[in-house]
DNA sequence: GGACGTCTCGAAACCGCTTTCAGAAAGCGC
DNA sequence: GCGCTTTCTGAAAGCGGTTTCGAGACGTCC
């Protein structure tokens, strides 16, 4: 017995792996007080007569004790991270909002865990799992959803369980099937808006570059240019549509490809700034100048689409702002079972690409 | 005692806070084995004859158990999350490296917690602070330094008794007086090649942009880029170096001021893509045609810069290699007390901004 | 048939902290 | 001086896993 007893302690004095072996214990040793009050006089979690306290605080200090987070995570059941999962931190559209959530983050003193899928669809239901494990308080969904109802479905059934349990999640310009909170820029009117605003410019022949149109927030971008159009007595045809990826490439990709159709609209619409910027390098490609020989214009307003040249004409969306309020969707009360839906609303931003163009025609 | 016993019973089923009552207890149950065995059947760690494995599995399944990560590393002091501390994600050059090191940290499977200081160094050594609670594998700082002497040896104190135990320690572009790996740009090199390929436009008439003195980034950049004038017989006076913060803005402002004084070079060098893009930004609202004016460089090669009108001149750096790079250092085996550097060539790419001018004079 | 080595599996200690619960000490009114 | 609060403090029971250690159950070999 106290043979095992002694092997044991040999073992503790070789902290091979052990990062940290400052523990609570010592300091309370170090202090003259159990860990009980040493716990309390660090944390304030009840009253300790000061003479304690200071001496706590000193000991502390003068060990360099560090709590270990996850024995405070275990046996006090809380957690202070949030996970947030998206597809590239390196795209501009998801990086503006990144910042807003880190920064809500921050005055919330949240650690976030950042999980990037590289449109992975696997690996994303493989972070939830991971999120889940690490407990999180709450878990962030950004970005356009997923063009596969299978493994929609399997997020689901992935997320379920979760905030059945008390979790939170929250998404951003995204849709669910499950209850969550959301917030959801207002694409269609957005998109309508910018319609309105290209045929006051006088243009009457569009092309509109789409992205995959399973995604919700291209139908609904799509569906809002449309219906303006229309309510002018402007048509779409289908072939002014072409679909392509949601990156840079993709927008020029879908530019050449609406080219190379033969058709020559006086303004193109990208549903995503991301991929005007590729569609702007296409049309120069091709010889065309923008905005005297073609319109273009955007949806979000990303930094960067301030510094091309021209500047680019776009709907601009608050990204920060909604980064912030995920965060604090996510963390007010669970408002009974029902979601919240935050809509943000888009602002047309009115530049250089789509010209001060007279009326044409 | 049963009394008590019950009470707490009763607690237990009321999980108000409780994210995951399904725990290891409950499967070994359901399996009808020891919690020692059900953990070794799901991690593998020991031989399990096959029927109880496939019973843990099974019940671990149909639960829809998740491990409780704090446990886990608690009980195993063993931890699979690295921190990452930046100044702010949508700054392009860090989301360009932060990508790399995502893509890493994911094939290794890691979870990234990542923070970012707003350039706020009190914020920086509490997220220092925070990961070492948390226990972090290794911490990866991002980013251009600090501009203070205090706040530096502050951050030191922090790190040290992290290191000392085990921690990992990664800078990227960034200099460190502790023994941490490090993944650095030649910057010297780079800076000096640039300079040598604008003389070679025909340049002898410069101006340089620079960031925060105290940066060592920006010294390197700004001391290789005067040398190789000097080896040329061009001379770069005080008059032409003007600092500015390390943004859009700050590289916006700069310029104005460079103009300001009167000063009129033929190529103007800006220590930073994002100060470049700034600068261009100026020098248009002042009149300047780009490059037929005046011809503008940078250093990084962020993604945004190829689409500027004109693509802005460059020395390129493998942004997303560099990030993976400082993972792939900070999890290598420690070696010894040395801290390895891992120096990364910058490779000049020569796009409009400088023209292809034939030689001045 | 008994000594002995192998494989599995369970009991129990432990990781480092929080939080009850109860006891000690001190303050108070009578 | 005595019972009763009110305050502080410490012992100890977890939190949910991992891992050591030893005990059975078999198989093998003299």
């Amino acid at each position: 017995m106290s043979e095992r007893e002694r092997t044991r302690q040999e073992r503790r004095h070789t902290p091979h792996t052990a990062p940290h072996p400052v523990t609570l214990h010592s300091v309370a040793h170090a202090a003259g007080v159990s860990p009980a009050t040493a716990s309390r006089a660090l944390n304030g979690t009840a009253r300790v007569r000061e003479e304690l306290r200071d001496r706590v605080l000193a000991a502390a200090a003068e060990l360099g004790y560090i709590p270990n987070a996850h024995a405070q995570a275990l046996a006090s059941a809380s957690n202070n991270t949030v996970g947030v999962i998206c597809h590239d931190v390196s795209d501009p559209y998801f990086a503006a909002i990144a910042s807003g959530v880190m920064r809500a983050a921050a005055d919330r003193d949240l650690l976030v865990m950042l999980a990037s899928t590289f449109r992975d669809q696997a690996r994303e239901i493989a972070y939830v799992s991971m999120l889940r494990a690490q407990r999180a308080r709450a878990i962030l969904l950004i970005g356009s959803g997923i063009e596969d109802r299978g493994w929609e479905r399997a997020l689901d059934a992935e997320l379920a369980p979760y905030t059945r349990a008390g979790g939170r999640v929250a998404v951003v310009s995204r849709h669910r099937s499950l209850r969550v909170d959301t917030v959801l820029p207002e694409n269609r009117e957005g998109a309508a808006a910018l319609a309105r605003s290209l045929l006051a410019l006088g243009h009457r022949e569009f092309a509109v570059l789409a992205g995959p149109p399973e995604l919700t927030t291209v139908a609904d971008r799509l569906a809002g240019f449309r219906e303006a159009l229309a309510a002018a007595g402007v048509a779409l045809p289908a072939d002014r549509v072409v679909r392509g990826a949601f990156t840079r490439d993709g927008g020029h990709a879908a530019a050449l490809a609406l080219l190379a159709r033969g058709v020559r609209p006086t303004c193109v619409f990208a549903v995503t700034d991301v991929m005007a910027v590729g569609a702007l390098a296409a049309l120069r490609e091709r010889g065309l100048r923008v905005p005297e020989d073609v319109s273009l214009a955007g949806f979000d307003d990303i930094p960067l689409v301030r510094e091309l040249t021209p500047p680019l004409t776009t709907v601009a969306l608050p990204l920060a702002r909604m980064g912030q309020a995920a965060i604090r969707l996510a963390l007010l009360d669970p408002l009974g079972t029902r979601s919240r839906v935050e809509h943000i609303p888009g602002k047309v931003v009115l530049r250089a690409s789509t010209g001060t163009l007279t009326p044409v025609e």
